[in-house]
DNA sequence: TTGAAAGCGCTAACAC
DNA sequence: GTGTTAGCGCTTTCAA
């Protein structure tokens, strides 16, 4: 059984103070080598962890911390984020943690630029954020650096060496997954992938599910299927799709990119036709066609654990130095009407 | 913007001293109606948190903590535990909590019994177990509640009113999302639901998950599918398979309801049979089916998470006092070829 | 019944 | 350079 060693131990072990011990531990310097030997030496023998609760117990500081998302009435895809950011507050609370989250306009890159000075101009610790406009999100990400904001980034993965963490999932793969649910339901056919395009640019999402989709068949030379790419706007879907599904009639099965999968869904079921449906995200509309059976999976992209862990990286970097990997891929959650309320808020 | 408050605030608010906000706070009597009333008034005025880690941090008391889990060894379902062991006692560590894993055969009621008095012989604060005896696990759970010993089970739930927590699935909802995996990938058919006999008694789990899995079908009055159930043990799982298969030729999917999907995948690969196979857990074996398509799809029943959760309620019941509610029903994950590798450790 | 005081493990300011 | 000391928020003991 490991003993559990405090500064003081160490203190009486090495014969020199608590305050050295500190000064060793956390590099500070101004230390005699004789007392930096001698600390080093106990340092080596015994297991010392610090009691990082007592550690902050003592610290008055107040840490700022803004989140930075799309608003979740313009779209609800962003409404599973609010849960996220509660807990996380919940959880922090107690270590002088204060969380905001700020809302921009998803469809404008001036609301974006808007609220993110707004950050700036209340110099907060940390910075989360999904980085939806490339441009603008890279520029703001260096100007948070540059005044010493620490940045984190969720849902969307952009370079930039001022980004600490990334929280997301692998879109690649997980088109990939989606390929493997229509080929385990379809065996063989024709599939359309549908980018619904929505109202602000996610492109690189839509583009990236489709690489690692097409991938997966093209790495399994699998002749058995034909894959069609199909780029739509609203509110010309229906009639889109129309045109698309009677042109090709031996079309089974269909990949939305997107969250609209239940804009899909309806059109299919108005047309009577026997079409597998994959998409994206437990929207409740999407929901209530995997219900009805008229979308067969629908991937959980997780946003709610995305803007958790992004916090928590942060927080825990910021409170207590832990050093974790830069980059944190979600698990692909697969989701059919009889597990999705597992999933549910 | 709430303001935090401390016990110090409280007592100068009120006019009287920390002590006596605490024994308000605490409810531990000697407190004059006057000063109750005084510190009751300010409580109710303003939103008081107490410090959950300054609470813990005078505390001196050890907590003794014990696992009492089947060896992984002799069953590798249960080594994913291990690693949420390990995640729970890196994050109490701090809290002075000292937690045992003690293994029991999984073929012996004695061995857990034998391991059980062990524990108790130790009084421990709580004890985290998978009652797979249903009798001697009800006696021993009872057993511990007369020391007063906080007990909470995982894996399966057994009733009894000394368990305080119990983290699992719901066997029966998960018999329900391996129906709808086959009807989404079979369309129509004859399904054989696959008793493939452990080691040791989980006749339960597979029971519920059977029933599960007809209900799934009978509430739809699906009657595309006929359902057989088989009862297998092994080492005659290959002969009893294969007469079985040759009697129903129409069989095109196998539900197999223990983790030993892979001797099932085998026997069929062998047989150049084309039968889609659910079944349970992330094996080494099994995710090589998954892998060759022999699988199409497995159901994990994340047993880390199961004891990490396990762990966690009851030592925040301990530690800080939570009260949280005593079912905790975890996510039915389908895991695919695609996304197996997030949930692996 | 009450307040004062010590102390949990750690940090940081401050003398020496 | 180094040790001492005060204090973070809370609990608990002890004297009044």
């Amino acid at each position: 059984m490991t003993e559990k060693y405090t500064i003081k131990d160490i203190a009486k072990l090495a014969g020199v103070s608590k305050g050295t011990v500190d000064r060793v531990l956390h590099k500070r310097g101004k230390v005699s080598k004789i007392a930096l030997d001698k600390v080093t030496k106990i340092l080596n023998e015994i297991d010392y962890k610090p009691n990082l609760i007592a550690r902050n117990l003592k610290n008055n500081k107040r840490y700022l911390f803004y989140i930075l998302m799309p608003d979740p009435d313009i779209d609800p895809y962003w409404a599973p984020c609010l849960e996220g950011i509660k807990n996380a507050n919940e959880e922090y609370a107690p270590f002088n943690v204060y969380i905001t989250s700020l809302f921009f306009n998803p469809e404008s890159t001036a609301s974006f630029l808007e609220v993110s000075s707004q950050v700036i101009s209340q110099s907060p610790d940390a910075v989360l954020l999904p980085p939806l406009f490339y441009k603008e999100s890279l520029e703001m990400i260096a100007k948070f650096h540059e005044k010493g904001i620490l940045v984190a980034t969720f849902n969307n993965a952009i370079k930039s060496k001022f980004i600490k963490y990334f929280v997301g999932q692998d879109l690649i793969q997980s088109g990939k997954v989606a390929a493997k649910l229509l080929e385990s339901v379809l065996k063989k056919g024709d599939i359309a992938i549908i980018h619904l395009n929505e109202v602000y640019k996610n492109a690189v999402h839509m583009q990236e599910k489709e690489k690692g989709f097409r991938a997966f068949f093209d790495t399994k030379n699998n002749t058995a299927f034909n894959i069609t790419t199909c780029k739509i706007k609203q509110p010309y879907l229906a009639q889109s799709l129309t045109t698309l599904l009677k042109e090709n009639p031996t079309i089974n099965g269909i990949f939305v990119t997107t969250s609209k999968a239940y804009q899909v869904a309806e059109v299919i079921h108005e047309l009577k036709l026997d079409i597998a449906i994959v998409g994206y995200d437990l929207l409740e509309n999407n929901l209530k066609h995997l219900e009805k059976g008229t979308v067969d999976f629908l991937i959980h992209q997780n946003q709610k654990m995305q803007v958790y862990l992004g916090i928590t990286y942060l927080l825990e970097n910021l409170l207590f130095s832990k050093e974790i990997s830069d980059t944190k891929l979600l698990p692909i959650d697969i989701i059919n009407s009889e597990n999705a309320k597992y999933y549910l808020p």
